[in-house]
DNA sequence: TTTTGAGTTGTTCGA
DNA sequence: GTCGAACAACTCAAA
C-alpha cells in the first residue's frame, strides 16, 4: 500500500464528465487522501459555445454532481479564467496537485501549458482510445492518410484495465465556495448523466450494432449510435465503450454480424484519426490542410447561406437536415455529408462558414471531428474526397429516404406533398401544388441554385484553383 | 532512391 | 431498370 498524502488534490474535470473509467480522477485517488472535484466554466469556451449546448453541459454537471454526493462528495463549479480560478484555490487550501484528462486541441494545449507553469499539473490519457502522440509512420512523420493510419491503429491498440468508480470519494473538509448552476433547460433527445448515456450504449450494442454497417446511412432509422454528445464531453469512456464493442465482437461467433461491429470501430478511429490530425497541423483550424485550396473562388453570397442556415434551399432533404440541427442540436451523419456537400459544392460558399455554423449548433460540436469532416468534404483536407465527387442532393434523397420519411419529419411546408414529389417537389403540376397546399416559391422556397449548373460551377472553379497554383 | 499499390461515404453517361 | 466505365491526376506509405 502507498503512502497516500494527507492532503487535497484537485480533480480538474474539462471533458471528462464521468466516475466511471476516469483516469485522472483513479490516478488522484492512488496518491491523495482528499479529493476535490472542480469543473470550470470557461468564459473562453462558453463564449464559443451556444444555449443548447451550455444547457446539456450545465445538465450534464448538475447530474456529476448528484453523482458525487452519493458519494461523500461534491461538485465545486467555478468561473472564470481557469489559471486563476486554480490558483484561487490552490492557494487557499492546502492542495499540492492537481489531476486532469490530457485534451490535444490547441486551445487546451495552451490552457493547460500556462496552468502547467504555474502550478503541479499532472495530466492523464483518457480523451481518446490511443494518443496522438503515439501513431507515427515508419519515417517517424504523422499519418494523413487515414486506411494506414487505422491499420496502424489497429496493431497498435489492446485491451487494458477499466477503471471502475470509486465507492467512495473523501471530500476536503475545507470550507468551499462552489458557483450555484445557472439555469438550464434538458433535451429530450440527449437526457444528461452518466446512466443515461450508458443505456443508450447499452441499446446500441445489444439492438443495433450489427446492423450499423447497412443501416448507419438511412436517414429513416435510428442506424447510429447517437453517442458523439456524451463522447464529446467524456460523459462515456471512449476506450470503455471501444473495449465492450471489441469484446462483442470477439464473443460474437457468426462472422456475418462482425462487419457492422467493424464499421461502428471504423468511426471510432475517424475520431482518433482527426484528433490527431488537429494536434499534428493545427493549421487545418483556419487554413485548408493543403494549402493550394486556398485559391477556390467562393461565392461569399450571403442571402444563400442564410437559406442554408434556415433550412430554405428548396431541395427538401437539405432543408429537412438543417432543420432538424436548429430543432435539436443534433443532425444524421448522412445529411450532415449531404448539407455540407450543398453548401461547398452546389452554393461555392466556403466550408469554414458551415464549419462555423456546426460548431454553433451541435451538441457533439467537436473541433477536431467537425473540421475533418468539413475539410473532406470541401475536398481540401487529407485524403480528400475528389473534386469530381460531388453530392446529388436529389439521388442522396432517394437513396437514403426513400420513403421521405426523414423529409416528412421535418419540413412541415411538404406535409401534405405526395411521395412521388417528396424528394423534387418544384416538378409539382401546379394543382397538386395546391391541393397539397404547398406552392413552390410561396409556402416551400423555389430552388435557389440548379444542381446540374451548380455543379458545372463548382468542377470549373475547383479547375482553375488548381491551375492559379501549378503556374 | 525508386517503384508500386492504393486512396470513406459519388455521379453520370451510354450500352 | 441495370450495369460498368469514366471521371484525373496526384500523393501517400511502405517495400
Amino acid at each position: 500500500m502507498v503512502n497516500k498524502h494527507q492532503d487535497i488534490a484537485i480533480w480538474w474535470i474539462r471533458r471528462d464528465l464521468r466516475l466511471h473509467d476516469n483516469q485522472a480522477l483513479t490516478v488522484a485517488l492512488s496518491n491523495h487522501e482528499t479529493i476535490m472535484p472542480v469543473f470550470i466554466l470557461d468564459d473562453q469556451l462558453l463564449r464559443n459555445s451556444n444555449p443548447r449546448r451550455t444547457d446539456f453541459l450545465i445538465e450534464n454537471l448538475k447530474a456529476m454532481d448528484k453523482g458525487l454526493r452519493d458519494k461523500g462528495s461534491r461538485l465545486i463549479v467555478m468561473r472564470g479564467e481557469p489559471s486563476i480560478c486554480l490558483q484561487k484555490v490552490f492557494h487557499e487550501h492546502n492542495v499540492t496537485a492537481i489531476y486532469a484528462e490530457a485534451d490535444h486541441t490547441p486551445y487546451a494545449m495552451v490552457r493547460d501549458e500556462k496552468t502547467a507553469n504555474q502550478l503541479p499539473l499532472t495530466l492523464t490519457a483518457g480523451v481518446s482510445i490511443l494518443s496522438p502522440n503515439q501513431i507515427y509512420k515508419k519515417d517517424g512523420n504523422p499519418y494523413t492518410v487515414f486506411t494506414p493510419f487505422a491499420r496502424r491503429w489497429k496493431e497498435q491498440v489492446e485491451l487494458v484495465e477499466i477503471f471502475h468508480e470509486p465507492l467512495r470519494l473523501p471530500f476536503p473538509t475545507a470550507n468551499l465556495v462552489s458557483e450555484t448552476f445557472p439555469d438550464s433547460s434538458s433535451s429530450k433527445l440527449f437526457p444528461a448523466g452518466e446512466i443515461a448515456a450508458q443505456e443508450r450504449l447499452s441499446h446500441f450494442l445489444n439492438n443495433c450494432i450489427v446492423h450499423y454497417h447497412k443501416e448507419r446511412d438511412l436517414l429513416t432509422q435510428d442506424g447510429t449510435s447517437m453517442l458523439s454528445p456524451y463522447l464529446h464531453f467524456g460523459i462515456l469512456s471512449i476506450r470503455d465503450v471501444f473495449q465492450q464493442a471489441f469484446l462483442l465482437q470477439q464473443a460474437k461467433q457468426d462472422t456475418d454480424q462482425h462487419a457492422g461491429i467493424d464499421s461502428w470501430i471504423n468511426e471510432l478511429i475517424w475520431r482518433e484519426f482527426f484528433m490527431m490530425i488537429l494536434a499534428k497541423f493545427p493549421h487545418v483550424l483556419h487554413h485548408p490542410f493543403r494549402l493550394d485550396y486556398e485559391q477556390i473562388p467562393w461565392t461569399d453570397n450571403e442571402e444563400h447561406f442564410k437559406a442554408w442556415q434556415e433550412g430554405r434551399t428548396g431541395y427538401p432533404l437539405v432543408d429537412a437536415g438543417m432543420r432538424q440541427l436548429q430543432e435539436t442540436g443534433w443532425m444524421h451523419n448522412r445529411a450532415r455529408m449531404v448539407v455540407a456537400s450543398f453548401l461547398c459544392k452546389d452554393l461555392l460558399i466556403n466550408w469554414q462558414w458551415g464549419e462555423k455554423w456546426f460548431m454553433q449548433n451541435l451538441l457533439d460540436a467537436d473541433v477536431a471531428a467537425n473540421n475533418g469532416g468539413w475539410q473532406w468534404s470541401a475536398g481540401t483536407g487529407t485524403d480528400a474526397a475528389p473534386y469530381f465527387r460531388i453530392f446529388n442532393p436529389v439521388s442522396q434523397s432517394k437513396k437514403f429516404d426513400a420513403q421521405g420519411t426523414y423529409i416528412y419529419r421535418w419540413v412541415d411546408e411538404l406535409a401534405n406533398v405526395p411521395l412521388k414529389y417528396i424528394h423534387t417537389p418544384w416538378k409539382m403540376p401546379l394543382d397538386i401544388q395546391n391541393t397539397s397546399n404547398c406552392r413552390i416559391g410561396l409556402e416551400y422556397s423555389k430552388r435557389i441554385v440548379d444542381h446540374t449548373q451548380a455543379r458545372e460551377r463548382t468542377l470549373q472553379a475547383y479547375k482553375q484553383a488548381k491551375s492559379i497554383n501549378n503556374d
